[in-house]
DNA sequence: ACATTGACCTGAGAGC
DNA sequence: TGCTCTCAGGTCAATG
């Protein structure tokens, strides 16, 4: 589930909590989330280091290493960072715990590993190497943008929104609130939608994120009105009170409100 | 080149 | 109670 606004918010949390800290060591306790990087490696690469500053692109979360390479995070489904003073017990599945001369630990927590964790010379390489589009909520990404790389697309809208390789960030959940504030049905074609609708599209994308960012995408935060609180089986829209359908757009699992999606 | 599907992973919840 | 089945979803490889 950790979409954008989420990896935001652990961006935050990391800066908040573990930066200018001397790193004591580095415990792998699974080494099946580490990609392209063996368990010692990334332990020496950390060791009497520390973490000096952060960025995000997408789902992908940076850590500048203080004369190293970059530490990466991808949260996969299940991921977050969970940061405590020792001797705290770790949380379960926590696969990489970061521990701190301060005797306190940043724990990165991933019950189903389909998240990784790696190093990377530079972000700008790293991002191109994963065919990574601009991320969402980049400043330089504007609407001419956004329509010039779905041009030529076939698929529906919400595919091409979750899409990593057109733009960086949007997962399965924020693609179906995007759609459902703009009133989109998501199984239509990008082809079938006009210039007026696409523009719509992006401009609640952009809205719809930098309002979850604000509030550290926590549900429970979200406006009512919004479809996420709502999206579960058998629940009503939000707006317009009519019964919520669960379909499948390309093998994905999606709530649409037909009375207000079109 | 682009779209779609299944596999990966694990635990929660449903159904019997 | 306990077993089995299905499902969640980010990404990638395989297939269309």
């Amino acid at each position: 589930m950790p979409e954008l606004p989420d990896v935001a918010h652990f961006k935050k949390y990391l800066d908040a909590t573990s930066l200018h800290q001397t790193i004591r060591h580095t415990v792998v306790h699974d080494r099946a989330v580490l990609e392209g990087v063996s368990a010692p490696r990334l332990r020496n690469t950390l060791q009497n280091r520390s973490f000096e500053s952060t960025n995000r692109w997408g789902k992908y979360l940076f850590v500048e290493v203080q004369q190293s390479p970059w530490l990466v995070m991808h949260f996969g489904m299940t991921g977050f960072l969970d940061y405590a003073a020792e001797p705290a017990k770790s949380p379960a599945h926590a696969r990489v715990v970061y521990q701190f001369d301060s005797a306190c630990r940043l724990a990165y927590v991933c019950q189903r590993k389909l998240g990784l964790v790696t190093l990377a010379e530079d972000i700008e390489s790293f991002g191109r190497s994963q065919g990574l589009g601009p991320d969402a909520m980049d400043e330089h990404f504007d609407s001419g943008q956004f329509l010039s790389r779905l041009d030529g697309r076939r698929g529906a809208i919400k595919s091409a929104l979750m899409n990593q390789d057109i733009l960086a960030g949007v997962g399965n959940v924020y693609s179906d609130e995007i759609l459902f504030q703009a009133g989109i049905d998501p199984t239509r074609t990008v082809g079938d939608l006009d210039g007026g609708e696409l523009r719509n599209v992006y401009r609640t994308l952009r809205k719809v994120l930098r309002k979850a960012i604000d509030r550290n995408a926590d549900v429970a935060r979200l406006p009512s009105n919004w479809l996420l609180p709502h999206r579960e089986r058998g629940r009503s829209c939000p707006r317009c009170g009519q019964e919520l359908d669960q379909i499948k757009v390309s093998g994905r699992t999606a709530y649409v409100c037909h009375g207000c999606q079109h």
